[in-house]
DNA sequence: TTACATATGTAATATTATAACATTACAAAT
DNA sequence: ATTTGTAATGTTATAATATTACATATGTAA
């Protein structure tokens, strides 16, 4: 329990994790690629987790909460890199199409565009997904 | 094999679907919603299909000849909409956040828009896939 | 305390997708 | 016409991803 998190700042920002929550949110944090529901439980044995049900129960209330994101063509999840992403859920993705390395992009101009965009054709939109597909530099150059 | 079909447009346009390519496609095209593999693999069981593979072989093709997309948060696939896709293959889709409903969204400026975007930021894209998500119509109302 | 919602643990199973390998069909080149 | 190469097919088995169902525990609010 952090000194800071009193009852009102829970209500307020976000309720504390669980234990299965922070143990995959803590990995998810400390990888540098999405991972795999099924990797994550691999990785996790040693910390109790058993089931994939414990798994994708985390995930799926740490994607609620805008502390994770799925990237729904790779079947995988990703740290939010975005303060933005608690309040608003849109989400920017550059998935490279050679080595699948997968960035968050968090440009809040980008963001403003394509929501101005969407409101342009008179679409009424609560949230998007847009998933970029690129060469990345790495790929680019060799 | 139809008049039009002489070896030139064949190369020019797209190659002439197989007998499971075109079962398959005829299904997307006369359904109202999306479909899933399983789905087409039961409903074409009197046409001869028998496996998975037969069914995923034939979407594989048809998604990369731009006839029908793959709506990756719903693993399903839709009768592609629209003209373009068979040049650039960008998407975009209005998903109902009720019913699932899936719309595919083709309007050649709001493409443009979001390349523009894209280039505006700096990215280098080859193709993007757009997931808006939306009320419909018939939820709104109801 | 009681009641309630939320989280857990566990086993079983459903759903989605691919690997591996043998065979067939067809177009292009000689 | 035969050879060659490529793509498509058929089939079985299995891998990978995700959910159902149900019993139990935990935390919070009335």
């Amino acid at each position: 329990m952090s000194t800071s998190e009193t009852s009102l700042s829970k209500k307020i920002q976000s309720p504390t994790l669980t234990k299965n929550q922070k143990i995959v949110l803590d990995l998810l944090e400390n990888s540098a690629e999405p991972l795999k529901a099924y990797s994550i439980l691999a990785s996790l044995q040693k910390e109790g987790l058993k089931s994939p049900l414990q798994v994708y129960r985390a995930l799926d209330k740490l994607v609620e909460l805008g502390k994770i994101h799925k990237i729904e063509s790779k079947n995988s999840f990703i740290i939010c890199n975005n303060s933005n992403c608690a309040n608003s859920s849109n989400t920017v993705f550059a998935i490279c199409e050679k080595c699948e390395n997968v960035r968050e992009i968090k440009n809040t101009q980008l963001f403003e565009g394509v929501s101005q965009l969407a409101k342009k054709h008179r679409l009424n939109v609560n949230r998007y997904n847009l998933e970029f597909y690129e060469l990345c530099k790495n790929c680019k150059t060799n």
